[in-house]
DNA sequence: GTCTATATGTTGATAGAC
DNA sequence: GTCTATCAACATATAGAC
């Protein structure tokens, strides 16, 4: 792994302790055991790390919801497959996704109007699928708003879960998450 | 209302859009059109801050719980209230609530070990009312983790979508939201 | 209760030696 | 690539005049 990606991995478990404003570059460059000037060899500076960790991320969502769009499958079968897809981009990006979800508003410029962008985006291809659901009779007549809410609400918490738990209790939320969150916890 | 609470106000509204390291008392001075020094004629410091606006948030939520433990109804019932009580918080401490979720971890000393143990004694209470409901029947026997773990991820994102929404809207989401959390959105 | 002035430490970032 | 030394700006907080 180059130095600088080892920089970016401090950085997102750092970042989703502490958050992005209460880490300094010393206490970065500290945990990397070196000096703050050095990383400044390998990185731009601290808004470099925030925007290239987020945006990695963003993308993978983006990517993951272009592919679930394609596949020819029903409205509840999709809801899964994106269910399964934000676990997995929990599981791979756990601390980038934790920055992601809790200092977006730290980015800058370019940066972050690129993140607004794929963020609504990605909700509207939300939406849209639930919506699709709702008219197949899939879904209940209920608003897509509040629909979309509760999904995102749990979907966006996961990486806090994630690391707290076991392989095999993994195992459960793949299977019992797409569940809870689609046919609810009522017998 | 006192300078105090009016402080405690502005500081709770510009920590919920930047979060608390990312604001100085010189900000908070600007926005409440006085110079930083004034502040702390009313405050002993920016933690103190801090520790208010969480620790008074955390102990509606444990009143809260309380009330509900109380009252002899089935799991079903209080699962639908606590939902409820989650709501009528993030209508009433929107600001504070945001404070709460997302800058808890930079609370120092007692007021971080209150906040601690209010949690934990919340989520242990709720996992007891969760546990009630699948002996009788009332709830699917999925893992009580994974249950709550649903519930308190949506719940704790209301306050990210009270704000935006009109007094329909928010009625829309009290009748709505336990249906979605309890009984799912497939037909 | 608010101000100006200031103490004391920390911040992100750069220059330049090795 | 890493270091030491340093800068200019900004942080929380206090002292004391009005």
């Amino acid at each position: 792994m180059t130095r600088k990606k080892q920089i970016l991995q401090t950085a997102a478990l750092l970042f989703k302790e502490r958050g992005y404003s209460a880490v300094t570059m010393r206490d970065l460059a500290a945990a990397m055991d070196m000096k703050a000037a050095s990383l400044y060899n390998h990185i731009s500076g601290k808004q470099e790390i925030l925007a290239t960790l987020i945006l990695e991320v963003a993308h993978e969502f983006t990517t993951g919801m272009d592919a679930v769009e394609l596949d020819d499958k029903s409205a509840f079968a999709k809801a899964e497959q994106l269910i399964l897809l934000h676990i997995k981009i929990a599981l791979e990006y756990t601390n980038a996704l934790a920055v992601l979800n809790t200092d977006w508003m730290h980015l800058e410029g370019a940066a972050y109007q690129e993140y607004i962008l794929l963020r609504k985006t990605y909700e509207l291809d939300f939406k849209k699928i639930l919506q699709s659901g709702i008219s197949t009779g899939e879904f209940k007549n209920i608003s897509v708003e509040t629909m979309l809410f509760n999904l995102l609400s749990t979907l966006r918490s996961i990486y806090l879960w994630i690391p707290k738990k076991s392989a095999t209790e993994v195992a459960d939320l793949k299977k019992e998450l797409p569940q809870i969150l689609l046919t609810g916890i009522s017998s």
